[in-house]
DNA sequence: GTTATTTTTGTGAGCGCTCTCATTTCGGAC
DNA sequence: GTCCGAAATGAGAGCGCTCACAAAAATAAC
């Protein structure tokens, strides 16, 4: 039905030069005739031409595909990363071949890196992955390029780029003290996540800095268990009056289960959430949080790597920083309470 | 630094065989004597062997993958599916590259087929986009199979697959007519996009069969927009009792605004959404919604995909059945009101 | 013009695999 | 044992491209 592609062949017929001269064109060497590149090209289009990266790759060596591994969660964040990382990687002239895997499972991270192996990718960015994942990568592919988003490699020995939680967390926890804020409580997301362990971190240290004393309570990244803990809580006992939730969604459900109590966000207790999705803005009252610009993120992996696998490359580490978004759910406690 | 991959040869000497027997070992042929094969996987197992891909596509000429193009959204529904459609394809051997346009820019397609094209992908699942997109696919890649979900083909030229997004805005409809309201507005999406035009489609019949006088107000995607309609909407002037909106995000953005002006949701005005996003029950107050399986909805199109891959397929186009999520934003009127 | 030098083009091999076809080996039937 | 058909294995070519090198053509120097 279809008949076959023109081969490299095909055009040097056509254009009357060698296959050699058409493989010039095709890389941008010097050294060709305008006449006779303007010749191969012409020949080229009317055959529609297209070269065969399989060919191409078997010579090379090269396979021009870089892995995403990405961990399997519908989340704003690493969906946004993800588009960025491919974009990026597509202006270099690289393929992205995603790959998702289970968060929390290290028989589907090592499926994933399998198949990442097997297509011979040149390197490979993971999203919000423990190191665990790369010490995988380092056994399944010995030699591979690999840059983290976002992962706890305290050691530092793979390239990753994140933001600064822990000054994320830091901010955050300040923003609540400056407001007169002494009890305040962190609902810490995923305990395997590095991104959870820093911004608790750096809520910590904030409040030993101001003199106050830390109190985490373990969550994960949704609405459900924010709500969940926002209706165990027992703030009349704790005291609490301001609460920094390791991201957006936990502040979504505790707002829900405060309002369902009739506990006033921000009048009774104020909030601070983390990540600033599309949704925040919206919320009831309008979430104050710390904000992270996801797209630079995967930008900035992307660039990691490339110059990495170029020779190229600069640092180690990239920490972005984030920026605290000011709106209505976290406010000036009130002089009447204790 | 890192030594030659080893290749077949290398496996064959080491098993003392012909590369022929190890290609057969590789590629599960028959008639191999056990003991040859495991003398030949023992061998590669020593060597670390993997074979490559761009040999292998050279010579079958297919190249085992498969293009992805999504519109550039970090909304929760494109994630999901994106997520599904990857595992699926990785599941049936297949290497999933992704390529994320932008929703709205015909030059961002042409160059995410583009780049699909130069891989030689065998089969291309596009996400939420125009037939334009199809079309233009056809352009580029004449023979080229492709399975779109939730495109705005009428024609029905393509294979398909999608949520009955009419069905779905008929049974959000028809649920608020249960409930007896009937000054109904409906929030569609964007113009361009063929869900949001079934959606109001459905809307529109139920209104119709049921005596009613559609009316709807154009909106998006975003609670920003319904946010801002929120806002301007004159109640007292239109009599609205009800609404339907074409996302749940567009309902949050309403429920704010209501909020802000002292309309109460659902005494004042009750709200249906569209998407089921998991956010939907922290809504304040919890959104009903219809729900749709975006996971399903990617494994679909990827066995759709294959199936027509495969020459196998079976039929054209799959709706699947949304349903309804009863919350609490939505009630039976009051009979004080009209 | 002739020769040396540079620019441009061409030739053949080979990347790692699967294909087709040829050859060897193995089991039974007699 | 011998013979035959089937099972198992091997040999060689070729997929479409780039590489290293060789040859031809164009230019420069005299």
């Amino acid at each position: 039905m279809s008949e076959k592609k023109p081969n490299i062949y095909d055009v040097a017929r056509l254009a009357e030069v060698s296959h050699q001269t058409v493989s010039r064109v095709l890389n941008n060497q010097p050294n060709i005739r305008p006449a006779t590149r303007a010749r191969v090209e012409a020949a080229m289009a009317q055959l529609g031409y297209q070269p065969n990266p399989a060919a191409r790759s078997l010579v090379t060596a090269k396979s021009n595909m870089l892995g995403l591994l990405v961990s399997d969660t519908g989340l704003y964040g690493p969906a946004g990363m993800l588009n960025a990382m491919e974009r990026s990687a597509r202006q270099a002239g690289y393929f992205a071949i995603t790959v998702a895997v289970r968060f929390d499972s290290p028989e589907s991270w090592a499926e994933g890196l399998q198949h990442l192996s097997r297509m011979h990718v040149e390197g490979i960015a993971t999203i919000a992955l423990q190191s665990e994942v790369i010490k995988m990568a380092a056994k399944i592919m010995p030699n591979i390029k690999l840059v983290a988003i976002d992962t706890d490699d305290q050691a530092n020995r793979v390239n990753s780029v994140g933001i600064d939680n822990l000054g994320g967390g830091h901010m955050a926890t300040k923003h609540l003290i400056e407001l007169g804020h002494k009890k305040i409580l962190h609902i810490m997301g995923p305990a395997t996540s590095s991104e959870a362990q820093n911004r608790r971190r750096g809520y910590e240290q904030a409040m030993v800095e101001a003199g106050l004393e830390p109190a985490t309570v373990q969550g994960d990244w949704t609405a459900e268990t924010g709500f969940r803990i926002g209706i165990e809580l027992n703030l009349e006992l704790t005291g609490y009056t301001a609460i920094f939730t390791a991201n957006d969604q936990l502040s979504l459900g505790l707002m829900k289960a405060f309002n369902m109590r009739g506990v006033k966000v921000p009048a009774d207790i104020s909030l601070v959430g983390f990540d600033d999705i599309p949704e925040s803005p919206y919320f009831n009252p309008p979430l104050t949080t710390i904000r992270q610009d996801f797209n630079q993120l995967g930008e900035v992996a992307i660039e990691m790597l490339l110059s990495d696998l170029a020779g190229t490359k600069r640092k180690k580490f990239e920490a972005l920083k984030p920026n605290l978004v000011v709106r209505d759910s976290a406010i000036r406690i009130s002089t009447s309470r204790k």
